[in-house]
DNA sequence: AGATTAAACGGAGGCGCCTCCGCTTATCTG
DNA sequence: CAGATAAGCGGAGGCGCCTCCGTTTAATCT
């Protein structure tokens, strides 16, 4: 009766994780840079391995892409203790937003295959995503208490703000612009000297 | 300036018209026996054209659906003054009833590739299918007229009866129950001569 | 009728999807 | 270490999608 035991591990080859590993890492890339419908055999000779091997470890498009989903969210919210730890508070804020953005990006490529998570630009910040909204919360309250950045500002009045820098229709240029109005954000929330407008 | 006529017929070849023809019909069929992803190059193939033809008549195959649906739509409609002229009103009732079934049938094997109009079942007898409203409420007043089925009956009703009808969720004997519980619908509108319930 | 012309044809070819199964090899056992 | 065993591999093969372009042919002109 070992095989009942809780913390199950049936047998799991070496390679077998290894490839696994390798081709949700270029399935990232694929993914983001030609959209969920890159093809699934460029994802397997990219990864060394055969197509047979792809579809075994993922049965469908949907499952890979699902994976790929996930751990991009992971890292994301990982990156912001690391921001925090190497970076002045404000500019590891503003470098986190970058960072948010690009991912908005890799998940709006994948949008068609995923019937699930963005039915609409309002629940961005529910399921899965309330590691990013912890990671934002924490970034946002360091540059706060470290004197960067405002004091009067909400988190929610930040995260709406990103959601509408995001929810730029898809023009070409689409990331270029997100990035760009990142910045305009950042200097609006950074304190300054003084200063009077006009 | 001959090209400037209003009755515009800048040329259609014969061939083109009848390959056309050929191909919406055949996609009927094929769509209706294999669901809306039935092979393109097989309807090619059952029409007697090259697949390329098939193309160039219908760029995509949502083009193609939605012509077939068209048609479809349509001669349901057509069905029901032909009925009405060569049978009995209530039985021609009945018989419009079955093919309505069949036609929500392919319908719903078309689901997938018609965005439109499926969105909930509580639209079905708006846009296009006002053709089917009329059609649907001449039979039954004709029956009604006639004497042949209840006079205390509103069309709503019957239409409401009938999308329950075709809402049956997809068994695999969709079709046989459906058409079963039309026989019972109209032994309930049929006039009887007297009788007491026990 | 014969010549002309462009509309229309058709299918080869390149690519991607997915399955199937004979071969490799990591891991276990003695 | 050798042998056993099944987890895992990989790519050929069959199918469908779609494009491209050389060939056919209906319609038109003389």
């Amino acid at each position: 009766m070992a095989s009942s035991e809780p913390g199950k591990k049936p047998r799991q080859r070496a390679d077998a994780r290894r490839n696994r590993d390798k081709l949700v890492e270029v399935a990232a890339e694929a993914f983001s840079e030609r959209g969920a419908q890159a093809s699934l055999e460029d994802i397997a000779r990219r990864a060394g391995v055969g197509i047979g091997t792809l579809y075994r470890h993922f049965p469908t498009r949907e499952h890979l892409v699902e994976v790929v989903y996930r751990r991009e969210l992971e890292r994301l919210a990982e990156a912001a203790a690391e921001l925090a730890a190497e970076r002045a508070p404000d500019l590891a804020l503003e470098e986190w937003m970058h960072r948010f953005v690009s991912y908005m990006a890799t998940k709006r490529g994948m949008a068609g295959s995923l019937k699930l998570l963005m039915t609409s630009n309002a629940c961005l910040f529910t399921e899965g995503s309330a590691l990013l909204r912890a990671a934002f919360g924490d970034l946002l309250a360091k540059a706060i208490d470290a004197g960067s950045i405002r004091g009067d500002i909400e988190t929610v009045d930040v995260l709406t703000a990103l959601s509408s820098i995001y929810s730029i229709p898809d023009l070409p240029d689409w990331r270029e612009r997100a990035h760009r109005l990142i910045g305009l954000l950042m200097d609006g929330l950074r304190c300054r000297p003084a200063g009077d407008g006009a």
